[in-house]
RNA sequence: GGCGCCGUACCCAAGUGGCUAAGGGAGAGGUCUGCAAAACCUUUAUGCAGCGGUUCGAAUCCGCUCGGCGCCUCCA
């Protein structure tokens, strides 16, 4: 493929074509990505979890890839359920958008995603959007109707494109006579006031933006024109993607988008999640049972594309495969620690040469649209064929060499960069940065223990592993000597 | 009515034309071990919802059938 300089190997299934395209940004040093964020009106649930992990790792992986992103996320502070969670409440709109603006910062961040370049909230670019309205009416894209402004969908020819919908054929919305529009595809684009409502001025009188219109102003002002990447949930696509597009292209006259991405449904019961059929889960009462990573691990562990049912078991299960790399990275500071020796078997440079491929893989896996499944098995992999190699060299004579740690440090070394890929291992409290004085209390109740264990002193050993356990260390008596490690 | 997705082992889930159908969880047997745990080894789909077709060759492409789901209305 005659492949651009800015094409490094990435392919996208883009859902504007519904076809796999090689990724060629405008731009390496700033691929431009704009992510919908969330109206804050209520805490986020597990849906908005799987979005933004599923983005939050194809940033990541942009990033390793060697690109500049810059990302874009929006808060949308005021509209119809602001307002009227607000008034329930007795709280002003901007209070209630605020407390929940917060909550997403706490949950998101505990989730280990990272934060986007800039945080636009809709509020702050009324005068922008203002700006864009009037541009679409010069036009003669759009038309007002009272207090509102309508944007007149029939008069975008490529209306329809992203949810392949035909303005013609299909139906848009229940009502023949909607309040003020030509055609029900029709959306608002300014909304006239009522009592009692937030309210800013406008040429067509007091009125708030319509919901769609802060997107494609925010994209336009911050990114420009077209933006590489524009990501969201599935049920975004229609109406609100698709009338970004109409606004944006007629307003600007160039693409605005190349590359639509969307994330698969959480479900419940094989139904969609949502806030109308009532069976959502906070982000928060997940935390409490489940740690981040086994969350993230869970949502991985299938294509961001496709629906994935949301079940506790399923993400204990995620959970457990955690416990995998745990062990894996202490059995390998334990041999680390104690080596005789240098010089390595051949087997230990066969070992070397599967870390390379296991890392070559897992860059193909995540090339072919971001396929997190198949990039996980390969981590996986190697660290089977690390832990396989350790059984081996550990029942023959020799000890395990300085050069031979130094192959196993390398494959954890690449395990963790690849898990870093994913967003995992980042969660605070994990690993690394643990109270030494703990550590070296622990480190001396197994030497004690091991005293009571020369002795064959079980009652006392086994009191030492029990009660250690009840205070979350997970002690193991391995082969060569006891090995310990703090459970999440 | 229009548009679209999915159906792979006990469960979850990659693979979408060609080597032994990844990986995780669970189960069974074994090695190690004071016990426990971990780890390792072996094992669990001659098979990819069903039926036809295309092909030298299909889980993978085409058609039909059955089953599950989504969007068309605020929603990640």
């Amino acid at each position: 493929m005659a492949a651009g300089a800015n094409f490094k190997g990435i392919h996208v299934t883009n859902d504007l074509t519904r076809a796999k395209e090689p990724f060629e940004p405008a731009d390496a040093e700033k691929v431009t990505m704009y992510v919908c964020g969330v109206t804050v009106y209520d805490e986020c649930h597990i849906g908005h979890a799987r979005a933004y992990i599923s983005f939050d790792v194809i940033r990541r992986y942009l990033e390793f890839k060697g690109y500049g992103v810059y990302h874009i996320q929006n808060f949308t502070d005021v509209d119809d359920k602001i307002i009227r969670r607000s008034n329930e409440l007795g709280i002003p709109f901007s209070e209630l958008a605020e407390w929940n603006e917060k909550n997403y910062f706490k949950v998101m961040d505990a989730l280990n995603i990272k934060r986007a370049s800039v945080y636009p909230r809709a509020t702050e670019y009324i005068g922008k959007m203002v700006e864009l309205i009037s541009g679409l009416m010069e036009k003669g894209h759009a038309y007002q109707s009272g207090g509102d402004v309508f944007f007149d969908a029939l008069s975008f020819g490529a209306y329809g494109i992203l949810s392949n919908k035909n303005l013609r054929e299909d139906r848009f919305g229940s009502d023949e006579a909607p309040d003020g529009k030509k055609h029900p595809a029709d959306f608002a684009l300014w909304k006239s006031a009522k009592p009692g409502e937030p309210s800013w001025d406008s040429p067509w009188g007091k009125g708030r933006p319509g919901w769609h219109i802060e997107c494609s102003t925010m994209a336009v002002n911050l990114a420009g024109a077209t933006l590489d990447i524009h990501g969201g949930g599935y049920d975004l696509v229609f109406p609100h993607h698709e009338n970004e597009i109409a606004q944006s292209e007629c307003y600007t006259g160039k693409k605005f988008v190349r590359y639509w991405l969307h994330n698969g449904f959480v479900e419940m019961d094989k139904e969609k999640m949502s806030k109308s059929l009532g069976n959502v889960i906070a982000v928060s009462e997940i935390l409490e049972k489940h740690g981040p990573d086994a969350l993230r691990l869970f949502f991985l562990s299938a294509h961001y594309k496709m629906p994935v049912s949301y079940s506790d078991e399923r993400v204990a299960e995620s959970e457990k495969a955690l416990d995998r790399f745990d062990v894996f990275f202490s059995k390998i500071e334990d041999i680390a620690r104690r080596t005789r020796g240098t010089g390595a078997r051949d087997s230990a440079r066969e070992l070397k040469a599967k870390i390379i491929s296991a890392r070559d893989n897992f860059i193909a896996a995540m090339d072919d649209d971001f396929n997190t499944p198949q990039a996980i098995a390969e981590i996986f992999s190697l660290i089977k064929n690390c832990n396989s190699w350790i059984a081996g060299a550990e029942s023959e004579a020799e000890e395990i060499t300085a050069d031979e740690a130094g192959v196993l440090r390398e494959a954890a070394a690449v395990v963790r960069e690849l898990g870093n890929v994913l967003g995992l291992f980042g969660a605070a409290g994990r690993h690394e940065e643990d109270d030494t004085a703990v550590d070296d209390l622990v480190e001396l109740l197994i030497r004690v223990r091991k005293i009571a264990r020369d002795k064959k002193d079980w009652a006392v050993s086994d009191m030492i592993r029990d009660e250690l356990a009840a205070l979350g260390f997970t002690i193991e008596d391995g082969q060569s000597g006891t090995t310990w490690r703090k459970r999440k």
